[in-house]
RNA sequence: UGACCCAUGGUGUAAUGGUAACACUCCGGUUUUUGGUACCGUCAUUCUAGGUUCGAGUCCUAGUGGGUCAACCA
């Protein structure tokens, strides 16, 4: 395992080995994940799991998965079941239980008290309008509220009648005793605690007032002794209150360090744009498969390792950056190549008939599982005089480089023989609807002594021995790689309308077991597909998870 | 009209003062009974201008550009 290249760190892997070459806290690393239960995860989550996480792994530590619900009005049950299955999915593992910042609301209400005997917090009766007023804007320093001169003794007896629930929801706030004029308007007298007399998901009716983000967070990290603290950029501008609570209170030094959000070509991760995506049935669900969210890329196929994978190779640093989508693809695909089990489906058939083929014979060939992994075995497959080939495998009048099906050419069968294509049928419509060929009986695959060097090899389905199945195409979710990037246009302007692509009729392989849910497989030729949760033992249902490259593709575009 | 963060190829991430690396993409090629896989090759004087130094992507200053901050949200 020993590496001959000293292995590059990323700037927090730099601080942690830092901080444990110089023994702080003994070596120990414990870092957190800290979700609020009002939503699905997504991509962007991957990325911070990964990060926390992942860093606790690699330094022999370990992360508590801790939920921030310290807002009862959005939160709910339904969503902690949802993020510790997805989190688990991803493969990894919080320590112990997972933990609540509402099992702390009782030393939360004590550390306010604390800061109140120590002249470092006031009870505020100013209206939310005059508290945005007095906070003034980033070039204009606030003003001090005529509420802060409150005495010690006043603001404890205030403090203690608004949880008793003296005080009607809004008509009262906590405020910490910063700095009104702070050019970091995050310290002008930060609201700590407000009035809301309603159930909590966990507490109930306990309490009613809540601790605001600021002051749950980091002394929630504080109490369980968290090293590190790892968030998104976004919350750079909080490290000195978070800071400042720490020391005022006199508590466990927890360290916030910031890392830059990773952002996706094509994927969007606003809760609240995704939401509208679900409710206005631009998608199926929160796990349809062209959805950001971690449930949807499980049903379209992602594994769990590549997305890791992703996160990995994307890379960690503090400067917006936008990762390109064919990083994923390229990941997903390179787990499936190992993995996926290889079979024959025509999308869109059209038939092929042998002439030279004896009627009523066929024969059973041995087709490998996965030529990446001899382990996977082999299967039968069934060759007759008639099968299926894909319409766009065949041209009458053929340009140069098609190395497909064209009249007077030959072509192998995967598996099987190679043919050689002697005409065609067309249908009132000029549509082809029928392929005639003959076969050399002598080129059958593995024994092939005919000595043809076909450019081109088809996949094909037997015309007895298939079974019709239902494949759904899934595209780009939107036409540009950043619809939300333009403020003056609506992201749904960009929504894919051929996101969604349903092929009804296709044809499979019928010599395997029925397809069970979550089992990959690739479609030679087209791509990597997984059985879908809407499959049934009469109608497979197949999700395209990614398609294979296509360098013909490329080629015919030019 | 303030503060903070950031600036390396098409996209990301490295290089920890000693001469730009890795991955993905792109383009070109080799192998191939998947136009897949695998493998090989091409693609950057590090935002600009000064300065420190024998030596600067790296340190300093200024500028330019991008991002963030004014919810009783997290």
């Amino acid at each position: 395992m020993s590496e001959d290249k000293k292995e590059s760190l990323n700037f927090i892997e730099q601080i942690v080995e830092e901080d444990i070459k110089n023994g702080k806290h003994n070596g120990r690393v414990l870092t957190r994940f800290p979700p609020e239960p009002n939503g699905y995860l997504h991509i962007g989550h991957c990325k911070a799991i990964s990060i926390s996480f992942g860093i606790a792994q690699k330094y022999n530590g370990a992360t508590n998965l801790r939920f921030d619900d310290t807002n009862p009005t959005t939160e709910d049950t339904e969503y902690v079941e949802s993020i510790k299955k997805d989190i688990q999915w991803l493969g990894y593992q919080w320590q112990g239980e997972p933990l609540y910042a509402s099992d702390y609301f009782g030393k939360l209400y004590g550390f306010a008290v604390k800061l109140i005997e120590k002249g470092l917090a006031y009870v505020d009766d100013s209206t939310p309008e005059e508290i945005a007023a007095m906070k003034g804007t980033p070039s204009i320093p606030g003003t001090n509220s005529t509420y802060k001169s409150r005495s010690v003794a006043e603001n404890l007896q205030l403090f203690e009648d608004m949880k008793n629930g003296v005080y009607a929801d809004g008509s009262k706030v906590l405020r910490a005793n910063v700095d009104m004029t702070s050019p970091n308007m995050l310290m002008r007298d930060p609201i700590i605690y407000r009035i809301k007399k309603e159930s909590h998901h966990r507490t109930g009716d306990t309490w009613c007032i809540y601790p605001m983000y600021d002051f749950a967070h980091g002394q929630s990290d504080s109490i369980e002794e968290i090293t590190h603290s790892l968030c998104s950029l976004e919350f750079i501008h909080h490290r000195p209150l978070y800071e400042w609570f720490i020391d005022k209170l006199e508590i466990f030094p927890s360290k916030q360090y910031e890392f830059a959000r990773m952002n996706v070509e094509y994927m969007i991760t606003s809760k609240r744009k995704l939401l509208k995506l679900v409710q206005d049935k631009y998608v199926t669900g929160w796990d349809d498969p062209r959805m950001p969210t971690v449930s949807g890329m499980r049903r379209k196929g992602y594994p769990p390792m590549a997305i890791r994978n992703f996160c990995d190779k994307a890379g960690v640093a503090k400067r917006e950056n936008t990762i390109e989508i064919s990083l994923l693809e390229s990941c997903v695909r390179e787990e499936l190549n190992k993995t996926a089990l290889r079979t024959m489906v025509v999308l869109d058939p059209v038939k092929v008939v042998i002439t030279n083929y004896p009627e009523g014979q066929s024969e059973k060939l041995q087709a490998e599982n996965n030529p990446e992994d001899a382990t996977a075995g082999h299967r039968e497959i069934t060759f007759g005089r008639e099968i299926y080939i894909e319409r766009e495998d065949f041209m009458e009048n053929a340009p140069p480089k098609y190395f497909r099906m064209t009249p007077g050419s030959d072509v192998r069968l995967k598996h099987a023989y190679i043919l050689h294509c002697t005409g065609v049928d067309k249908d009132e419509n000029g549509e082809v609807s029928t392929i005639y060929a003959t076969y050399y009986s002598n080129s059958r695959s593995g024994e092939d002594v005919s000595g043809i060097k076909p450019k081109g090899t088809l996949h094909w389905v037997s015309a007895t021995e298939s079974k019709p199945c239902e494949v759904r195409m899934y595209d780009r979710l939107f036409t540009v790689a950043d619809p939300t990037g333009d403020d003056d246009v609506d992201f749904l302007t960009y929504y894919n309308q051929n996101s969604l692509t349903v092929i009804p009729t296709a044809l499979m392989e019928s010599n395997q077991d029925t397809p069970k849910v979550g089992i990959q497989y690739q479609f030679l030729r087209h791509g990597y597909f997984c059985v879908d949760v809407d499959s049934n033992e009469d109608k497979p249902i197949f999700n395209l998870t990614v398609g294979l490259k296509d360098s013909f593709a490329k080629e015919m575009k030019k």
